[in-house]
DNA sequence: TTAAACATTGACCGATTGGTCAAAGAAAAG
DNA sequence: CTTTTCTTTGACCAATCGGTCAATGTTTAA
């Protein structure tokens, strides 16, 4: 049994380039040979490696949702007042998306390509809003249970709230190149929370 | 001076066929072929008259647009309340985005494939993002001085947020095929609107 | 040293891409 | 009827699309 020599590239660091790619452009957009361009990789160690154009992106979508959602969730999930570690995160994704150069979210950007007649693409998508949701979720239960959100606050709904006005901030700082509809929404949307 | 034969089509009923495959596909995915079926002409009469690909899309995006922001004006400027208007607008809008087979917004979809690199595009959704946030903006000003609400609030950053909201609510309605996550934006969304 | 198992390279595939153009047809003006 | 102006049709273009494959390494096991 022998296993034949090792790849001369490394299968993350190409990912990670593709994905960028697909971030800026769109799937339908970005061509192979593009892709293999800044993977740095040969055609056919693309397709051994990752199957095809779409289980590529796919594979892509995974590793951005994977990072995105570990982040939101270290915030989320810092000592101290769960409100203040949303106020947090929230000025943080608004300067994020401020930039002029901003991308917005991967995820985001995919949903506007793909919808539910694609049922495996959709499946991807809504599970990573599932898991954004969720991180909020927990966090204003923890705020609820600690007092800063009213006792009959609908956490679920909040939740879902914050998960859209996130992936709205996303999309509107693509075509923004002035910081002040996104630092609008976000002091809109943090006045809300004092008072929920 | 002679004027020759007048085109066999209808120039605003072939762009509405467009915009609906643009809409559905998105701009790099719909092809000129799948365009000129759609909208039942051909391939020169289609650039005679609408320039091409890019020029056909941003026709699109502007009739798309106006007949959005008209819509939207007319239901948050009916008689009564101005609160009233825009709950009734926001539970419009969950419906027609819980749909399963809804598609969003074209120029929400389209903010997804052009960023601000595309100075010209950019311009172009920019201008709806204004004109959404100006008609809220309206509503809310009229709602402010009858008294729904407090004489404190900030209402350039409430209408500011309520455009993000219904980009968001629009992206993520597109793969979804449950009504329960655009209820609970909308629900969360008007719930804070009570104490604002 | 040979063979098996892998990776890489680059040529190649048919299909499709956005876009052009010459020829033919049709309507109006003279 | 002829000419002029416009539209339509469909062939055609180079370029690119996503994907395949045979040939050529390169490494390890026997």
């Amino acid at each position: 049994m022998s296993r034949g020599p090792d790849k001369q590239f490394d299968p993350d660091e190409a990912l990670e380039k593709a994905m960028q790619l697909f971030w800026a452009k769109g799937y339908a957009a970005t061509g192979v040979a593009e892709l293999q361009k800044q993977m740095g990789i040969g055609r056919k160690s693309l397709y051994d490696t990752f199957g095809n154009k779409r289980q590529l992106f796919i594979k892509a979508l995974q590793l951005y949702s994977d990072s995105v959602v570990r982040e939101i969730f270290s915030e989320l999930n810092k000592e101290g007042s769960p409100l203040g570690n949303v106020r947090r995160l929230m000025r943080t994704l608004q300067e994020y998306n401020s930039m002029p150069e901003s991308m917005g979210c991967l995820l985001g950007v995919s949903m506007a390509q793909f919808r539910t007649n694609d049922a495996e693409m959709a499946e991807v998508l809504r599970h990573h809003i599932k898991r954004v949701e969720e991180a909020f979720y927990k966090t204003f239960k923890r705020a609820r249970d600690v007092g800063e959100l009213d006792r009959n606050t609908n956490i679920r709904d909040l939740a879902r709230l914050y998960m859209g006005i996130a992936q709205g901030l996303a999309l509107i700082g693509r075509v923004q190149d002035a910081p002040a509809v996104p630092r609008s929404i976000v002091n809109a949307a943090l006045a809300t929370l004092k008072t929920a």
